[in-house]
RNA sequence: GGGCUUGUAGCUCAGGUGGUUAGAGCGCUACACUGAUAAUGUAGAGGUCCCUGGUUCGAGUCCAGGCAGGCCCA
């Protein structure tokens, strides 16, 4: 048995042909099999949604995920992992929307809704294909057999049993309020979807000062009086408020305007800068300087003529806001009249003078804050009725005007047409209502003013914020214990719990539950029409047995439920094709179903009906006092069916009691920070209200891929890098490997493909190399790792310091993944290989592989060698599973050493604390430094490492030192090529030594004195420094003072040897002697020898082990010398059998040594 | 406007609890080495540690205020 060799290293096919190897022996399933038993780790799979492609980003995702799996699994852990899709829900009806060309009004008109709801159901699943192949490969392990998927009917079952018991426990109710609505997607949004990525946009709006005009009666007359200004009363008949608005298309449905009760507000008289009338106007104090310039100040009003560009002003009265309470104005637009009395000033806390005038304009069918004042004071909302004769807003659902805003009728309110706003002659609503009001006069400023608006996150366009019904679960009534218990929650990074989450969780408001949609989890809560009785359905069995009642009542015929529930048993075995829904079941890709059912754990046969809408709509039940109860239309955000997997995956409490209770709370959960107020706080909620508990202990919220300039990555842009591609072309390890290692996942990564090909190179490339390495000499030698192991004792120094250097990466490595920090782990794994194993231990030690007998040795440096790469091939496996598998199989199938088919079968190394030796670290450290110097030194003088030289020098101030250096002595004598290492200390009487303050501890002692202690140190003498050694102490005179320094104040070091070449680093010094004797001459010639010699090996083609005769000519006397001395050594390292000198050499090739050029011949005995 | 986060060499990133000469890899330049060879070593160039204040004997590090990017929200 050989260990594998590779001519060329095809990342990308390592990536096939290991996936193939997994998929043929089941090693993924066997990872989780084998640990049956052991103690689970247990993980969450977030669902992602099948109706687009997958990205990049996904592959981070996953890959984060599927490093712990894997790691825990290696610990021991076992790790199941159900996968998931999300099906339900706002894209995948856009996306059907858009394929058929209709709108939302169009459903149950152009297309059914059971035409549309299938429809749906083929969408979601279309790019399934191309998820499950990323999945494979990219190598994430994940169970795609067996996954749960929202819209199926037991999932759904699950959900509506949560819903129940929240409404048993109260936390169900329903309200009306004012919600994010976008015209453009036809429906409401949720706070998480306008927390969406991008929805809030920089945008150019007009907006409107407005002047309302102050009614003059009993209680305004005080506006109306003048009691510092009495000659200025004939101007206050036009008597104004202005109120700033960024929404103009919201000014018809004013209905009252809001001031602050402390704010201050003044009474100015100017003039209208478009109509050039007198007018006196309200603004609050702070904000006069906005809209009156201070060059105006002196100007006089009566010389004000129309088309001035400066117009004049003056101040006249102040009062508080609590004054203007009551007062009222003219409506402004006065296209539908109000059921009550209307158009008074109210007061409203949250009125600022950040912006605007002070006073905000009111239009309780528009504005949160707006419908919160306006039911505090009982300002009625303008309505009007619709066609259905309903009360509706002046707006639409559609965005547009209703018939009764005559002048505006039909427009848009915004631009929900995609019409080209840059032509010429483009006129917004918000301007064609500005020019209105300016004809008027009662606009007293119209400007672009640019701002965020929030954006549908679907369609881009502008949402409004528009009176809705819906159903909202009280999060607010567990607030407290939400925050609680997310303080035991374990979040990556750790700001993002505390910060991001835990502000969110303060600030909460209650979970709206309901959207006026389609395709998704219909709520299951029936209401007679006055809304006073209801029921909140639970179960199918449940509705099935409320269906029996209402057919009893006579509401309802037959039972849509009757064969899924009464021939359970006999539809399961019998094979009967069910025809309620027949589409149902064909689409499911569930197969759970039939299985527990033919197994009698339940007696409902879930492939024969469907529990979406229309055919929830179609049931009509029954309530207690006999009356009809017809299902509240909305469906639930689908928020809600992903927070609610940890039940219903396993359609909980249904089926699988058991494992759902041992598989909750999850260990770990991850996913992009996007999700902290989506799937991150849906879970969170649910486990709280309902459990008590959190639904995760340790959470990762990765961040963003941008691209290489770090902008975000976008289809349209067509900067989004192409997963599938990139694992192509550079495999699916490096991809993950540089993901990994480049950044931690909670930062945002810039992906750049350079990186991959580096992290190929240097990393990959590196420990390929080495492995070849080990490969082709352990073939040679048939190492099989057969014989027993060589103690530590009995290993070389570099060995001992290897096996060290490993041990210590074990703990870091296990210590950074359990922290969940795989970047500390793959960057330590990295520089082990890359700088430890292969550029020091690799290249002191090769003439050990292939140098010599297989002695005790030679099998020390192969177990070695070996020991290091397999640990490197497990510690590696979860980042990079797919090589590091064919590493350790390849390494595995010779030896024989591990009972296992895969390193993800294997089990995680334990650190071995005996074999970690902190001294020799550190003295091989000084091993690398004194020979780095001794590099630089020779390049300094351009003596070539070939050339041998006697002797360095190193200074040395104390004995540990030097025992530490004798220890790696031969090392580094062989590293640099030189013949002795010689110490000189204190004694010989030459050492310059140098000294320098220990500013830390002196900082301490002297505090502000430090200055000039340092400065007296740094002057000290040799003399001095003597002193201070011999005496324990040295005294400082300092002003009139005098203090005492010990060496422990200060670092001594040996900085010169005069007359000799130095270089130092840190308290490391070293002198090179480069003198060059004859014989050390000839011995480098001799090197330069061997070295022509197996360059001409190579270019002859020879093979390692081949023996040859050498010939060389015999021209030059010092070769000829060179050659005579070191013939032994020549023949040793060339593999030759002899070294013959002849005069002449007919056919021989020319080596070319430094001066010397002579004929050389080499054949192979 | 608020919350969180990032800002260190051309690029990607390290820099416990403050300590005086700020590092690594890549890239660039030069030289060397060569039975791992499309590998490797050594050296060099390259820095306003985002800015401004403050605390301190001493600030990349701590504090305050800005600026710029990112995410999340009003």
């Amino acid at each position: 048995m050989k260990y594998n060799e590779y001519k060329n290293l095809d990342y990308a096919k390592v990536g096939e042909d290991i996936l193939a190897y997994w998929k043929a022996n089941n090693i993924f399933e066997k990872s989780v099999e084998t640990r049956e038993g052991h103690k689970p780790f247990v993980f969450y799979e977030g669902p992602p949604s099948a109706n687009g492609t997958p990205g990049i980003h996904h592959v981070m995702a996953r890959a984060v995920k599927d490093i712990f799996c894997r790691y825990k699994t290696l610990k021991g852990f076992q790790v199941n992992r159900k996968g998931g899709w999300d099906t339900h829900g706002l894209p995948i009806e856009l996306q059907v929307e858009k394929e058929l060309g209709i709108t939302k009004e169009d459903i149950g008109k152009k297309i059914s809704i059971e035409e549309y709801n299938a429809r749906c159901r083929e969408t979601v699943m279309r790019f399934k294909g191309q998820w499950d192949d990323l999945t494979e490969r990219m190598g994430y392990w994940v169970d795609l057999d067996n996954p749960y998927i929202t819209f199926d009917n037991e999932y759904i079952e699950s959900v509506w049993h949560l819903l129940k018991k929240l409404y048993d426990k109260g936390y169900l109710y329903k309200g009306y309020t004012i919600q994010p609505f976008s015209p453009a997607a036809g429906t409401g949004l949720s706070s998480h979807e306008l927390n969406q990525p991008g929805t809030y946009k920089m945008v150019k709006d007009t907006t409107i000062v407005a002047q309302f005009k102050v009614k003059h009666n009993k209680k305004s007359e005080f506006l109306f009086k003048n009691q510092n200004n009495e000659q200025q009363a004939t101007a206050n008949e036009n008597l104004y408020f202005l109120a700033w608005t960024t929404t103009p298309w919201t000014l018809p449905a004013n209905t009252a305007l809001a001031v602050g009760k402390n704010i201050k507000y003044v009474k100015v008289h100017t003039f209208n800068q478009y109509t050039f009338e007198p007018i006196t106007v309200i603004l609050a104090k702070d904000l006069v300087k906005r809209y009156f310039s201070e060059k105006a100040a002196n100007l006089n009003l009566e010389d004000y003529k129309s088309g001035d560009k400066l117009i004049p002003f003056q101040l006249l009265e102040e009062y508080s806001g609590k004054d203007l309470e009551g007062v009222e104005y003219e409506q402004l637009l006065p296209y539908v009249q109000p059921d009550k009395p209307a158009f008074r000033v109210v007061i409203g806390d949250f009125v600022t003078t950040e912006d605007g005038t002070g006073i905000v304009h009111i239009a309780p069918t528009f504005g949160g804050d707006d419908f919160k004042v306006a039911a505090q004071n009982d300002i009625p909302a303008l309505m009007v009725v619709d066609e259905w004769g309903k009360m509706s807003p002046i707006v639409d659902r559609t965005g547009k005007f209703v018939k009764e805003i005559t002048d505006f009728a039909g427009m848009y309110v915004k631009n929900y047409t995609g019409e080209d706003e840059t032509v010429a002659g483009y006129k917004s609503t918000d301007v064609l209502i500005s020019i209105k009001l300016k004809e008027e006069n009662k606009a007293f400023k119209v400007e672009r003013y640019e701002h965020t608006y929030p954006h549908c996150w679907r369609t881009d366009k502008p949402v409004l914020y528009y009176p809705l019904d819906s159903w909202f679960i009280r999060t607010t009534a567990v607030k407290e214990r939400l925050i609680e218990l997310n303080k035991t929650i374990n979040w990556k990074p750790e700001s993002t719990g505390t910060g991001r989450f835990g502000n969110w969780l303060e600030n909460l408001v209650d979970w709206n539950l309901s959207r006026s949609r389609y395709w998704g989890t219909p709520l299951p809560i029936w209401r007679t029409e006055d809304g006073a009785e209801e029921i909140c359905v639970g179960s199918v069995k449940e509705l099935y047995h409320e269906i029996e009642k209402s057919i009893a009542a006579g509401f309802m015929t037959s039972n849509p439920l009757a064969k899924a529930v009464d021939n359970a048993d006999e539809s399961a075995t019998a094979g009967i094709v069910h025809t309620v829904l027949e589409f149902a079941g064909n689409f499911s890709l569930s197969n759970s179903g039939s299985d527990e059912t033919a197994a009698g754990k339940t007696t409902v046969d879930y492939k024969a009906f469907d529990l979406h809408r229309p055919y929830v709509d179609n049931i009509v039940l029954v309530s207690p006092s006999g009356l009809a109860m017809h299902r509240e239309s909305d469906l639930i955000d689908v928020w809600f069916d992903s927070g609610a997997m940890p039940y219903a995956q396993w359609h909980y409490p249904f089926e699988n009691q058991d494992t759902f209770e041992k598989n909750f709370p999850a260990d770990f959960i991850a996913e992009g920070v996007d999700q902290t107020r989506g799937w991150f706080f849906t879970l969170h909620a649910i486990a709280v209200m309902l459990e008590d508990s959190v639904a995760f202990k340790n959470v990762m919220a990765n961040g963003l891929v941008l691209d290489k300039n770090g902008n975000k990555m976008s289809k349209r842009l067509g900067n989004a890098v192409d997963p599938f591609e990139t694992i192509q072309k550079y495999g699916p390890d490096a991809t993950r490997w540089y993901m990994i290692s480049n950044a931690p996942p909670w930062d945002n990564l810039k992906f750049n493909t350079d990186g991959v090909v580096e992290v190929q190179r240097r990393f990959f490339g590196t420990l390929h190399n080495t492995y070849s390495f080990f490969a082709l000499y352990a073939n040679l030698d048939n190492f099989t790792f057969s014989e027993a192991e060589v103690p530590l004792a009995n290993r070389t120094e570099s060995d001992r310091w290897i096996i060290s250097k490993l041990n210590s990466l074990v703990s870091a490595v296990d210590a950074s993944y359990a922290d969940y920090d795989p970047t500390k782990a793959t960057r330590a794994i990295q520089d082990f290989v890359t700088d430890d194993l292969s550029n020091w231990y690799v290249r002191l030690n090769r003439k050990r592989f292939w140098k010599g007998e297989y002695n005790t040795d030679k099998i020390a440096a192969y177990q070695t060698l070996y020991t290091c790469l397999e640990t490197i091939a497990i510690l590696a496996a979860p980042v990079a599973p797919f090589y590091m598998d064919q590493l350790f199989q390849d390494l595995n199938k010779v030896s024989g050493r591990n009972k296992v088919a895969s390193v993800h079968l294997a089990d995680f190394p334990k650190a071995n604390k005996g074999a970690i030796n902190v001294d020799l670290e550190e003295r091989m450290q000084l091993a690398q430094t004194i020979s780095s110097l001794v590099h630089s030194l020779r390049k300094k003088e351009t003596i070539k490492v070939r050339q041998p030289l006697s002797r360095i020098l190193i200074p040395i101030l104390n004995e540990n030192t030097k025992a530490q250096i004798e220890a790696v002595a031969d090392l580094i004598k062989s590293e640099v090529n030189v013949k002795n290492i010689e110490y000189i200390d204190d004694t010989s009487g030459i050492l310059v030594k140098k000294i320098k303050p220990n500013f830390k501890r002196l900082g301490q002692v002297f505090g502000p004195r430090l200055k000039q202690v340092a400065a007296a140190i740094q002057g000290m003498n040799q003399e001095e420094i003597a002193v201070l050694e011999r005496e324990n102490g040295f005294e400082i005179p300092l002003g009139d003072d005098t203090v005492i320094i010990t060496p422990e104040d200060v670092e001594i070091m040996s900085e010169d040897i005069p007359g000799w070449l130095v270089a130092s680093e840190g308290k490391l010094t070293v002198a090179l002697d480069i003198t060059l004797t004859e014989a050390l001459k000839q011995e480098g010639i001799a090197r330069d020898l061997v070295n022509r010699i197996q360059n001409l090996r190579k270019d002859s083609g020879l093979d390692v082990q081949d023996k040859i005769k050498i010939s060389l000519q015999n021209n030059h006397k010092e070769v000829n010398e060179a050659v005579k001395a070191y013939e032994q050594y020549i023949r040793e390292e060339t593999q030759a059998t002899g070294v013959l000198l002849t005069e002449l050499l007919a056919d021989g090739t020319t080596l070319e040594i430094d001066e010397f050029t002579l004929g050389a011949k080499l054949e192979v005995v």
